[in-house]
DNA sequence: TACATAGTGTTATATTATAACAATTTAAAT
DNA sequence: ATTTAAATTGTTATAATATAACACTATGTA
């Protein structure tokens, strides 16, 4: 069993936002929401977001400059990571599969390399979309 | 056999840029090494891109918002990508494996879906950086 | 207590990307 | 050939995303 990380005052605050979002949000919309918390600056949000993908709480969307909780309790670490996002109403989602994850672990390259760390993102059209 | 794209002037000038760089170009440094031929504004840039882009000549490294030229011959729509990123010197190849395209291409998620589209990045340390 | 590490608050600025508009080129289809 | 639609261009302005640098404070731990 890890450590559990204890959140700082800013983290949390963060955290806590994104983790009852619905779908990712982005720093400055972050930003907006804590503002009446006393969290003014950019910065303090991008520090926030640095240190909770570090540690797993939470991952961000490259393709979409966005950040969500991580619901798979597993990740401790930002590692290894899995998305479906709808191209019409960009709802993500944490695609947790533990065959996708061991093929993608245990992927060789030419050169026989392997990657502990990884990030995909599918795309295509959610059920409610199509 | 699909249509080739025939490039247009300045899509022509920032793929031929980008394809000779020996590794991901970012969107103003393309800019920079392109004002000598004309190409003045960062809109100039990113449309041209965007097409490149779209046309799958180029694919976009979604976290280091860089873009490569495509290796994989078979790429003439934006699609299917994965590459190998050194977290150290930062080099990038684009994976080609008929084994993990097929693998990903197949992949279903919880709900049965497939997804024809999709980015991964692998990371880790190339063989010099280690 | 002293020391190292991590976090904070702040201002300023760098980097990445798009909006809006008018003009021009290109492709293709009558 | 002429018209038409679609794509591309050039331009100015601005939006959105992210980091640098500095002084200070809290926290854990040896």
């Amino acid at each position: 069993m890890h450590k559990e990380h204890t959140l700082t005052k800013n983290q949390q605050i963060i955290f806590d936002l994104i983790d009852k979002s619905p779908e990712p949000m982005k720093a400055y919309s972050i930003l907006f929401n804590v503002q009446k918390k006393g969290i003014k600056a950019p910065l303090q949000v991008y520090r926030a977001l640095d240190k909770l993908v570090k540690i797993g709480k939470i991952h961000k969307i490259e393709s979409r400059n966005a950040f969500i909780a991580c619901h798979n309790s597993s990740c401790r670490v930002a590692k290894a990571t899995a998305f479906s996002i709808c191209e019409i109403c960009e709802k993500v989602t944490e695609i947790s599969s533990a065959g996708l994850s061991k093929y993608l672990a245990n992927f060789k390259d030419k050169d026989g390399m392997k990657y502990s760390k990884y990030n995909l993102e599918f795309f295509g059209l959610c059920k409610k979309c199509r």
